[in-house]
DNA sequence: TACAAGGATGTAATCGTTTACAAGGAGATC
DNA sequence: GATCTCCTTGTAAACGATTACATCCTTGTA
């Protein structure tokens, strides 16, 4: 493979001056340009990125935190993180925590050793001990999908409360008293935690007694609302009416009330959040609250790019709207 | 930062024996070695991996290009290619084509100059170039989702024409004579290509005559399905039943067959290809052609360790086995 | 005690760029 | 013709690790 040298030795000029044809084009006269771009043709030159990061301090590669690459809600927030990175003419490099947050240390300090110029996390443990020693060494990092933290954080989310609390209300609206919740663990994740609490919120202001046989806690999946769902409907008492803290559990949720039996949405009623492309493809269509997954990564992005720019940037919190999408999934009582 | 020769300076011994306490530990005395770890501790010492990729030439680091990681069979893959990939210490970095091929050579060659050590690539274009300039540079790279194909290529994917055959087939023995099929773009991918050959074969096996007004080729996406089901609808002699060439835009067809005032599966019929896991929670389930999305991310990834290990390795091509799985969305005429 | 063998460590070149600084050259101006 | 500028190019150090090779130190053995 040959290198700048080999070329700067075809071309009869030295590797500055290659160096120059490569990044600052307009500086060099025109007849060593042309000669130089030759020569790199003659002997098929390679440009070296690595080399340049290690000289320049930059690699053009950011990395990218996520619990989930199979839920699509986070496919279509990582689409929106690749496409204003790729116009940037930056790569990304993807994990997945699996929700574990031994794996998401991991990874951010193995990135870390790779030199990436920035992250873009979506946390797996409310108190990140990892993400303060980002701050403290200024390393550049954004969080998705975050909810307000203290801190010098940068972050964008939704109204994770208010979100509970439009699903819960519009239940409680059709005429439902026994709304279920199936939630994602609370240790693991405080997105789920703050929809519970606009749900109870919800549930207090309309005087509906808090029923803690009502809250499921379990995987971020289709199983796991499917078999939540099921334990639900086995309770002396059923609710009437879930919401579900994502979509894919909705999604679970809704198989798990129809083997039980149950037709729906007569039977049941069932709200997701996420708004994910295939909620409104099932039947009946899944109401839900939506979430603007890849504009929120679009965002982020932009959000990091400005940090790694001016490291001086104060953090910055946004917060993107929200709202609830009704569509077949839920029937008054 | 601080540096190597800042190690072994505080530990007053030289870089390279630092270098041996991080890479081979054994082969330094013990007393050194604590000595060492100590210096790392109290300066905070940062491993660069950057540094080590240039002066070894492996960065752990491999490319994963697909198409669009917005489609679940794909995240699949990825989720097996990178389980893997993190097993042996590796990272991808991921990137979507969205079925462009300059897009798939810009990336291919972006991380090439970004020296990752090897690629997984489902490719958009049956007759790739740039695979071409790989195999020349002998840069190990392995083909996903792939048909067979003449060459120097590693890669493992399902026959797709068996799986076409099998999915008509199942159509014509439930009774139906006027089966579509919805298509991606033969000049995008071969996978569709071949799975229509299987289907046209199916056909003729059964002495059931191919009408071309029947296929339909559009995106590879749910809103393609329900476009070209709808389309399909509105012809003066519309079929019974719909071989779609992946999951999503079986259930974009089916939501477009819904919107049209049919019921299923009674007046349309419908099968898939991939089984996504999503395909077995919507109603009615899905019948469809699984496809071990994540075990061929999986046994990529070990095919390209391999090639990666021993440069000299043969290309070796896996045929996955590939299976109808009947479900609720086919319906007898 | 002398010597061999092998284990532990050090020396210094190397990987392929970038870039601060120096310097050469060509006009332009007086 | 001297001087000043500006444009173009070259020189050489730097980035932070690895590693072939040399060297030193132990230890065991005769």
């Amino acid at each position: 493979m040959s290198t700048i040298l080999d070329v700067a030795k075809l071309a009869g000029v030295s590797t500055a001056t290659v160096s120059r044809v490569i990044n600052l084009p307009q500086t060099v006269r025109e007849s060593t340009r042309k000669k130089v771009q030759h020569a790199m043709g003659v002997c098929n030159y390679k440009y070296n990125a690595l080399a340049r990061g290690f000289a320049t301090k930059k690699t053009n590669t950011i990395g990218l935190i996520i619990p989930n690459i199979n839920n699509p809600v986070f496919a279509e927030s990582t689409r929106g993180v690749q496409d204003y990175a790729d116009s940037n003419k930056t790569q990304i490099i993807l994990g997945n925590t699996y929700y574990q947050y031994e794996k998401e240390e991991g990874l951010i300090n193995t990135l870390r050793e790779k030199q990436v110029d920035g992250f873009i996390i979506t946390t797996t443990n409310p108190k990140s001990i990892v993400l303060n020693s980002l701050v403290e060494e200024k390393v550049p990092f954004v969080l998705l999908y975050s909810t307000p933290k203290k801190g010098a954080f940068s972050a964008v989310g939704v109204d994770n409360f208010k979100g509970g609390y439009l699903a819960t209300e519009h239940l409680v609206k059709l005429g439902h008293k026994r709304i279920g919740m199936i939630a994602g663990k609370f240790s693991i994740s405080d997105r789920s935690l703050h929809r519970w609490h606009g749900y109870r919120q919800c549930l207090k202001n309309y005087n509906i007694d808090y029923d803690n046989k009502l809250l499921f806690q379990t995987n971020y999946s289709l199983a796991g609302g499917k078999v939540s769902m099921e334990k639900m409907l086995a309770l002396q008492d059923p609710p009437t009416a879930v919401f579900c803290s994502n979509d894919y559990m909705a999604l679970g949720a809704m198989k798990g009330a129809r083997e039980c039996g149950l037709s729906l949405p007569q039977d049941m009623s069932i709200v997701g959040f996420d708004d994910i492309q295939i909620a409104s493809y099932v039947v009946p269509r899944l109401t839900t609250i939506h979430q603007p997954a890849y504009e929120m990564g679009k965002l982020g992005a932009k959000l990091l790019f400005s940090l790694m720019e001016e490291k001086t940037g104060k953090p910055v919190q946004k917060m993107l709207a929200s709202s609830l999408v009704v569509r077949g999934s839920t029937h008054g009582v």
